[in-house]
DNA sequence: AGCCTAGGTGTACGTTGTATACCTGTCAAC
DNA sequence: GTTGACAGGTATACAACGTACACCTAGGCT
């Protein structure tokens, strides 16, 4: 009958991929795996996806599609604002995207894009190149090694349920690492572990610092050129 | 006679590890590999080491330490400062540490250690706790998924040799994209591939715009509490 | 002398990515 | 309508991985 399995295709794969790391996690994709949840053997993936590197790329193209359009026609800094939020929103979506993308080392056409669109929207604003430049790698920073995740998962340091171990551990932290222990406590009041923070406030805090920032810069038509090396920063 | 093979120890395996990694790679470092490379059959490094992972955060302690002291007594900013630069060094001596910090998600003691002090920094300097949470954040952030090393990578987009080629390449470029182009050709001079950026630059570019937006805030008195989900800055 | 135990060994299993060779159904050209 | 090419699915195989489990062995204690 007309029953004839549906065909595999690249998108097909890429989008079984990325459900499948929805639902199960990055680790449980594997080609074969892969392969199995669209009915069809290992090595068929290999006439749509060139290798599991092409596979991870593709979906990560997938999500960047997401994206969305390029906001029309306001001032600069809502567009970026908003262009980076969507972006964000996301990969919150996609927990598992954010490690992926970060291994990435191949700049794929939606890549491209996505970093041309930003682009264009710092030099629409008024931006030198030259600044431009220096803002997009601000943007992709991570001043330290740690993410932000490594602090704000609540399994890592997992507080006792009895009260008596639970003092013990709070003084044990405070011998240890006084200054973290000032900070959690102010910013989950009285309750330790319960600390968990807001990470879209972090996040957007982060963001507008950086803006302002590049705001400032170019209102003081800042340029790189004369001397390199030094500050950037008129003090 | 006395040659007795040295013991392995919980050090040696990590430091082989180490410097497995710094000289072939990450990915050349396996448990086989390393055994190996201690004249020991594999199993034997679990006598020292937990699993894989135990070996990943051991070798990351390590890296830590060698981010050496933290500097006594000056302002909070170079004191700041002097810390990140030096944490850099390190990761930039051993170039597959950025990757592997980031998917570590057990804080190991010396990982504690070194968020403790950063804090005190903050805190030292006059810094409330609150902003001090906040500012270790925007530290943590990246703002967008991709790396600056994604960016970078000078074998990433093969520039051709032929002259010919080279000029289709460029046209195809800023058909598709302008923007890159137009930064990529003001940061090169006229020369496209040539671009490889001051990276050093980059970092203390970054690093500086956020200390200043710090130091600003702390200024101003900001506080996140009256309205949480308002913009962190006053305009 | 006897034993405990920390540390090294040997074998084995399941899982991974993918090379290679093969088969098969569809469609264009004659 | 037969043929042949070729895109797409299959089968088998291999090397490398992490690690569970059982075993052996050499020192240092009582």
């Amino acid at each position: 009958m007309a029953e004839t399995r549906l065909r595999v295709s690249r998108d097909r794969v890429l989008r079984a991929a990325v459900s499948l790391a929805d639902a199960e996690g990055i680790d449980s994709v594997s080609m074969r795996r892969v392969a199995a949840e669209l009915g069809v053997v290992p090595m068929a993936l290999y006439k749509h996806v060139s290798d599991k590197d092409d596979l991870l790329g593709g979906m990560i193209d997938l999500l960047i599609a997401e994206y969305g359009e390029t906001p029309a026609a306001t001032d600069w800094r809502t567009a970026v604002r908003t262009r980076i939020l969507a972006a964000r929103s996301v990969l919150v979506r996609h927990p598992w995207a954010r490690a992926v993308i970060e291994t990435r080392r191949t700049r794929t056409a939606a890549v491209l894009g996505y970093l041309n669109e930003m682009t264009g929207l710092f030099l629409d604003g008024g931006f030198s190149a030259d600044l431009t430049h220096h803002a997009m790698h601000a943007l992709g920073h991570r001043v330290w090694g740690f993410s932000p995740e490594a602090f704000d998962d609540p399994d890592a340091l997992p507080v006792p349920e009895d009260p008596d171990e639970r003092a013990q551990m709070i003084e044990y932290v405070r011998a240890t690492y006084p200054h973290i222990l000032t900070v959690a406590l102010y910013s989950a009041g009285d309750d330790v572990a319960g600390g968990r923070c807001d990470e879209d406030f972090e996040f957007s805090f982060t963001l507008d610092l950086l803006l302002d920032a590049f705001e400032r810069l170019r209102d003081a038509g800042w340029s790189s050129r004369p001397q390199r090396a030094s500050s950037p920063l008129r003090r």
